[in-house]
RNA sequence: CGGGGCGUGGCGAAGCUUGGUAUCGCGCUUGGUUCGGGACCAAGAGGCCGAGGGUUCGAAUCCCUCCGCUCCGACCA
């Protein structure tokens, strides 16, 4: 692998400092840009373009397992967002209201939604009647508000954009069903899209969200060894649904509160997707989100027939269904290399007068640098190979660095070495209780990530406490 | 919200201690030569120095207030 040659020189090195490693690459790929008001960024055209990928490969799965979309309104009354107590606790610290209308002060004020599981629970208690009208399953595309105190680009905003899927259901076992469907969508999605290997989990109660009454996320292991939650699925069972007084009729003729679910994933994946795959060149894309997947440059392209042959290679591509961009703009082919490897782009293919006359062109890989002579005649085959190896090398990358970075823990301390060390995912034995959890994060400076999803079945000891346990649990810094 | 760093053409910086005509690199424009890892030459354009107030004959520079960015904490599905 030649990447320890950085071409770029704007972005920092990503071992030498991982946070501004990671904001040099945002503002130099144009995926981001500031505003005037705190927390509010832009998606460029290119991070919107991503964005953009990511909404349609996921609203074709939703589809494909019933989902409709809707569109909410924007703003939540405050006497909605108070019906269920444990929901408006976890979310008013972070609200922004409106208060006014023009120049009058309003009878109540309005939040702005931080998610929508009120205004989905308003409109039922008006639409659902029996239970010929079950399951609702909802989903939307829009953004939403948390007024964070700190912001980073991706991983936290103010104005956020997600969906959030929201459904209900007439038997709990149907809903937890579904809360397991979508976290595997999630999970799909991330491994085979985005290249990121994902570990499905629980959240314990203290991590849970305000509401739910349990919580399945996907976590996912950053470079540096840090962990992202890359989406997340609940399960209501039916305290929202008693709380607003959601009923409808069973087929015994019984007036019974719905189960329900909802289930995010928002703009913050992209900054998984930055900081799992991005090295010191830039960003890295996988190719099946990449919004070009291949950059074509000419090489001496004043020079006859070299633009004609570039053409030619790119209508071919694109005939293969392969997202293809020719740069046959007037840098220098230096220039154009690194800044397509700065944006990520997969692949790059050179051809020049040298390799018209040899029938083939060069192919660059970005994830290794390695570059290959690609003969003319075997060239979409040879492309759609390639970029489903770099898609296999990525996942196999991430995944390494996440296998070697996972430690197995006794005690709260060998916990808090390794955090404030190389950092990783850390494994170990939980009894269950709040108290050794709290003082997980007291004593070995980590938070629970999840309780896997998969869990070996051993008998081992909570490391606080001691006693004899099951559970598996991961714990880790988090973003 | 606490602690540190920072704010000067589009970007990155120097100038501030010791007040006196706005400086450099990159980028941009035009023309020419180039073109296989961020090319070169020449000529140009572009800045009320984050905002507001104060001190002063005079403020990018000194003093106060505010805003934003950034890192580390706290907080956060």
């Amino acid at each position: 692998m030649a990447q320890d040659r950085r071409q770029v020189d704007a972005i920092t090195a990503r071992d030498t400092d991982f946070a501004q490693w990671y904001t040099d690459v945002c503002r130099k790929a144009e995926l981001i840009d500031y505003t005037s008001v705190k927390g509010m960024f832009i998606l460029r055209p290119y991070g919107y373009a991503i964005w953009e990928n990511i909404m349609h490969i996921l609203d074709a799965e939703f589809k494909k397992t019933g989902h409709t979309n809707v569109s909410m309104p924007l703003l939540i009354p405050e006497s909605l967002l108070q019906k269920e107590k444990d929901h408006v606790q976890g979310f008013a610290p972070e609200c922004a209201w409106v208060t006014m209308g023009g120049n009058e002060k309003l009878e109540e004020r309005l939040c702005v939604r931080p998610t929508s599981e009120t205004l989905f629970c308003d409109h039922w208690t008006r639409v659902v009647h029996s239970w010929r009208d079950l399951p609702m399953l909802y989903n939307q595309w829009c953004s939403v508000l948390r007024w964070e105190k700190t912001s980073r680009p991706f991983l936290r905003h103010r104005e956020f954009l997600w969906q959030e899927g929201h459904t209900l259901h007439a038997t709990p076992q149907e809903a937890v069903a579904e809360t397991e469907q979508q976290l595997e969508c999630y999970a799909k999605f991330c491994e085979d899209v985005l290249a990121m290997p994902v570990i499905r989990g629980k959240k314990t109660d203290k991590e849970k969200f305000a509401g739910a009454e349990a919580t399945y996320t996907i976590e996912c292991m950053m470079h540096d060894h840090k962990a992202l939650q890359g989406g997340t699925s609940h399960y209501f069972g039916n305290g929202f649904t008693t709380a607003f007084d959601i009923t409808f009729t069973d087929k015994n003729n019984q007036q019974v509160h719905p189960y329900q679910t909802s289930w995010g994933l928002s703009t913050r994946i992209i900054g998984g997707l930055i900081m799992t795959h991005g090295d010191d060149n830039g960003l890295i894309l996988p190719p099946r989100i990449a919004p070009t997947q291949v950059a074509v440059i000419p090489v001496a392209a004043h020079k006859p027939g070299v633009l004609d042959a570039a053409g030619a290679l790119c209508g071919r591509l694109r005939a293969a269904g392969i997202r293809v961009k020719l740069d046959d703009s007037d840098n220098s082919p230096g220039w154009k290399f690194a800044e397509y490897e700065m944006k990520g782009v997969p692949l790059r293919i050179e051809i020049g007068p040298r390799d018209i006359e040899n029938g083939q062109c060069v192919a660059a890989r970005r994830d290794t640098g390695e570059k290959t002579a690609v003969s003319l005649d075997a060239l979409e085959e040879t492309v759609e190979q390639l970029l489903d190896t770099i898609h296999r090398n990525l996942y196999a990358m991430a995944l390494k660095n996440r296998e070697d970075n996972t430690f197995d823990i006794k005690t709260p301390e060998e916990a808090r070495a390794i955090a404030e060390g190389k950092g990783g995912f850390l494994r170990s034995k939980w009894c269950g209780s709040l108290e050794c959890e709290l003082a997980m994060k007291e004593r070995g400076g980590v938070s629970s990530r999840c309780m896997p999803l998969r869990q070996s079945g051993t008998e081992g000891v909570c490391p606080v406490c001691g006693k004899k346990c099951t559970t598996d649990i991961l714990w880790g810094v988090a973003y």
